[in-house]
RNA sequence: GCGCGGUUAGCUCAGCGGUAGAGCGCCUCUCUUACACAGAGGAUGUCACAGGUUCAAAUCCUGUACCGCGCACCA
């Protein structure tokens, strides 16, 4: 006999080896079928999976077995993602326990122990992809990197042709700058937090020393770079001194006062520092008037080119020193508490510092154009839509994308600078030229640059041959992308790239919708041509059960591989996959696996009382299940609503629905009703063989249904049960999805639906009485509806079975013997004579509230019926519907009425 | 400031025009030969608030409050 409780673990070792070994997830392109394919969004190569990957990934691959077992040539590709700014940081962490920095390494062994780390870690998360069942071919000549030499082709494809249609450039701007990562950034991987800061009122005087003007500032510090102080010219409190000098305090330098349209009177005291170097707006400011753009703060975050006490202090110590000298020497009028914003990286979390410097960047209103009518006309269809919008009018706004990384790890910018003839490279150039060269961040870099994927042979203008490439990287997110083609080999023309693309439906957290499937969409559009998915799956993301995020500090995370260890793969998929609703965020916690696990262990459970019954040798199935009786058309009923629940959901994205669905079937009808019913016919000669037909069909079936959302359990059972079922497929995912069996039409449901309510009517008063469930009792059940009655007759068993009856009589004229209870379904009244043991003050009290409940409901269904308005407007069936509540509830009123008054005696 | 979501049972959430649902938790009973990771039964809700539309509103509309999340601003 097999064990009662399902051990998961085994199973999944045995399954998801075999699985990989047979090639079961590899697919070829083969035209007679229709492909069906996703992209897995390749994940960072920067440690373990976490709970996010897993609901990803779970949502993946329930699509992909689902439309597999439809019939589609269904592929997901499988890849990692070399993850740039996130994985240099993890090796530096790294670097950093054994005492060392990445430039102790320098550029060319630093990478050579990226590159080892990636051999560790993309092999760990392919394998933990693996342990979560994932249908992926995880085979190592088919699994992509973001960095391997097709995709390295395909980025310098990429770069070329934009640089070739002018849709990349090199300027000098102001850029967000991270002094941890030591690089710039785009706009959106900026993130910004509100902090109480305080805003502080400074006197600048005039040149002559008389009172000059106040301006208000959160960063203090950065007054040291001012060139100018700015006010509208609209503004009558400054009119008069547009023009005029100002003494900056702490640096003692002469700034004008000008006049800005852009300068807001109503905020703090309508006069701006302007800082050119280190805020947007002064930028821009600064630009229009000319201004000197004087940088104070460098990019490791210290303080520059200032009076010498600040010089090389952090930002941080040089306010709180400018602040001090400030209020020493008079100047600092007022400190309002202020909350605002600040930027942070979204790698490491600390501040970023607008700087200005020239870095590469992407046009990009061009290219989002037809992304925008994509999106519009739903060539890209967002689930849920609620997407649409948001999506639409992020590329409406969009910036041009800085895709330059002052890192090492990344794809090197394709660009090389003669050293020989370019002589603005010459200066910028700091180390060995080479390999071992950094560029300066923020310096200007070659002005004839040269574009190559290797070293040029020599220089194409003066011959020479002493040449460096551009030291930065691109952002990783150029090369993502990239990835709905890039995978399957472009620019190359290859027969994958024809058969796949575009691919069916791309499956991400809302979390990079721009950051990558915004982008993706026009890389798509722009280098293929045309769109790289037809459909967008926004999920969202897994939260605690507080739905707070999961963080290391909040001591919050649930790590999958723990739980998956604890409860199981197939549990955890499906706890995930059962919440994953509507694209909103998931609140997870470890009970809510503990419901997944004791389903998991429930269908494994019937698959052992099935088992119990198995004839040694299994008999050919019966082609069509004949004979069958009420609980048998009603169970398949069910089934076959349920399976086309499970299709349309499926077909509308909505697996949590999907999986619902087979869940309540399977435990509540097909374990509590079914089940129960079917035992005691597995006793008799006669009635076995069918009933044992019946439950492997439709478990069967489940089976096949459930596999997409939980492959390890439902394989494993499938696979000992294969002969009995007359499955000569190898795997699960070589079956059909089941398919609803057609219209049943019949009344099985309605006939199934009295039996089931006289049995819960009679298990109620069982309960409410305290009579114990051991105990055998007697039921009489009559009624003025025969053929109801007929009904009954035909089935007694049920009732008995179910409800623990041992002597059931059913007849029109019972009248209830003297000391009964009474309970009443439908237009059955149930008696169930009791000796002593019951209260009759108990049975009295429990009718009268029966009977206050009834009245209630039969004065609301009354009430409805007066009303004129209602019978005119409503629906004719909803008039029907309550007419016949209304004479139901208002015959077992009456009925019960009878009864407490005959008890009464 | 603009936009998007949310507010339903103790908790986490479904439902989204016709008599309030699930899971977990709680209470009672039962180790009945698939499963106590189970079975049977039970309690618990002015469906945030205020207006409106409708014969009928948790469900549609408008407004308010609170909570999230984007985007912008942030001198």
């Amino acid at each position: 006999m097999l064990p009662k409780v399902y051990d998961p673990k085994p199973v999944e070792a045995k399954w998801s080896e075999v699985w990989q070994k047979e090639k079961l997830f590899v697919s070829t392109t083969d035209k007679n079928k229709k492909p069906f394919v996703v992209v897995i969004p390749p994940p960072n190569i920067t440690g373990a999976l976490h709970m996010g990957h897993a609901l990803n990934n779970s949502l993946q691959d329930s699509l992909v077995r689902y439309e597999r077992m439809t019939g589609k040539e269904a592929y997901w590709v499988p890849g990692t993602d070399h993850g740039g700014i996130a994985t240099q940081n993890v090796m530096e962490k790294m670097l950093r326990a054994e005492g060392k920095t990445r430039e102790d390494l320098g550029r060319e062994r630093f990478l050579e122990r990226m590159w080892a780390w990636y051999g560790e870690c993309g092999g760990t998360i392919l394998n933990q992809l693996r342990k979560l069942g994932c249908a992926l071919d995880t085979d190592k000549d088919n699994v992509r990197f973001t960095m391997d030499p097709q995709r390295a082709k395909a980025v310098f494809e990429a770069f070329r042709s934009l640089w070739e249609k002018g849709l990349l450039y090199r300027d000098e701007r102001m850029i967000n700058w991270c002094t941890r990562c030591e690089t710039a950034l785009s706009d959106i991987e900026v993130e910004y937090e509100e902090e109480k800061s305080k805003l502080w009122h400074i006197h600048y005087p005039l040149e002559n020393g008389s009172r000059g003007l106040v301006v208000a500032t959160t960063r203090p510090e950065t007054m040291l770079g001012d060139t100018a102080v700015a006010v509208n010219p609209e503004d009558p409190r400054y009119k008069g001194l547009i023009g005029k000098t100002l003494l900056l305090p702490l640096a003692g330098r002469p700034i004008p006062v000008i006049g800005d349209e852009e300068v807001d009177t109503t905020f703090g005291t309508g006069a701006v520092k302007v800082t050119p170097a280190h805020d947007p707006l002064d930028f821009e400011i600064g630009r229009r008037h000319k201004l000197e753009t004087r940088q104070v703060i460098d990019f490791n975050g210290k303080m520059i080119n200032c009076p010498g006490k600040y010089e090389d202090k952090s930002v941080q110590a040089a306010r709180k020193e400018v602040l001090e000298d400030l209020k020493a020497g008079n100047f600092l009028e007022k400190e309002e508490h202020y909350k605002h914003s600040v930027n942070k990286c979204y790698r490491c979390n600390q501040h970023i510092e607008p700087l200005v410097s020239e870095q590469w960047f992407v046009k990009m209103k061009d290219l989002a154009a037809p992304a925008i009518a994509a999106a519009e006309k739903e060539e890209v269809k967002f689930y849920p839509v609620s997407w649409k919008k948001p999506f639409i009018e992020w590329l409406r706004n969009i910036q041009d994308w800085c895709v330059s990384r002052q890192i090492w790890w990344g794809h090197r910018i394709p660009v090389w600078y003669c050293l020989g003839c370019d002589r603005d490279a010459l200066p910028y150039i700091v180390g060995t030229a080479g390999e071992g060269g950094t560029l300066l961040p923020g310096s200007r870099k070659g002005s004839n640059p040269i574009l190559s994927m290797d070293k040029p042979e020599k220089c194409p203008k003066c011959g020479g041959h002493n040449l460096i490439q551009d030291p930065d990287v691109l952002d990783t997110w150029f090369s993502s992308a990239l990835w709905p083609f890039s995978v399957f080999g472009w620019p190359d023309k290859t027969k994958e790239l024809e058969y796949y693309y575009p691919t069916s439906v791309l499956v991400t957290g809302y979390e990079i919708l721009y950051l990558w499937v915004a982008r993706m969409v026009m890389s798509g559009l722009e280098h293929m041509g045309g769109v790289p998915f037809g459909r967008v799956y926004v999920h969202g993301i897994v939260r605690d059960k507080h739905g707070k995020k999961m963080s290391k500090s909040l001591g919050n995370v649930i790590d999958p591989l723990t739980m998956i260890d604890k409860y199981g793969t197939d549990a955890m998929r499906f706890t995930i996959l059962s919440q994953a609703i509507g694209g909103k965020d998931i609140p997870f916690s470890e009970e809510a696996i503990v419901g997944g696990r004791n389903f998991v262990n429930k269908i494994y459970n019937v698959s052992r009382f099935i088992q119990m019954h198995l004839p040694e040798t299994p008999a050919a199935p019966a082609a069509a299940p004949a004979d069958l009786e009420l609980a048998d058309e009603w169970i398949l009923e069910r089934y076959n609503k349920t399976l086309e629940e499970a299709r349309l959901s499926m077909e509308d994205y909505d697996i949590p629905k999907a999986v619902g669905a087979l869940y309540g079937f399977l435990w509540d009808e097909f374990c509590d009703w079914y089940l129960e019913l079917a035992k005691p016919r597995l006793e008799t000669a006669d009635g076995k063989d069918r009933v044992l037909g019946l439950l492997l069909h439709v478990f069967g079936g489940t089976l096949k249904a459930l596999h997409p959302f939980m492959p390890y359990v439902t394989e494993e059972i499938f696979s000992s049960l294969k002969p009995w079922l007359g499955s000569d497929k190898p795997f699960l995912l070589k079956e059909a999805y089941p398919r609803s069996g057609g219209a049943s039409g019949g009344t099985a449901e309605a006939d199934m639906k009295k039996i089931m309510d006289i049995i819960t009517q009679i298990r109620m008063v069982r309960a409410q009485l305290e009579i114990s469930p051991a105990k055998n009792i007697t039921a009489l059940i009559a009624s003025a509806d025969t053929s109801g009655l007929g009904l009954l007759q035909k089935y007694p068993g049920y009732i008995t079975r179910l409800a623990k009856v041992e002597k059931l009589e059913i007849a029109a004229g019972l009248s209830k013997p003297r000391r009964a209870v009474t309970a009443l379904s439908g237009a059955f009244n149930i008696y169930i004579p009791v000796e002593g043991v019951v209260d009759l003050n108990k049975e009295r009290a429990r009718l009268a509230g029966e009977i206050e409940k009834l009245a209630g409901e039969l004065a609301v269904s009354e009430e409805r019926l007066k009303n004129v308005n209602f019978i005119s407007h409503a629906p004719r069936e909803e008039v029907e519907k309550i007419t016949l509540r209304k004479a139901d509830t208002g015959s077992r009123l009456s009925r019960l009425k009878e009864i407490i008054k005959d008890l009464g005696s």
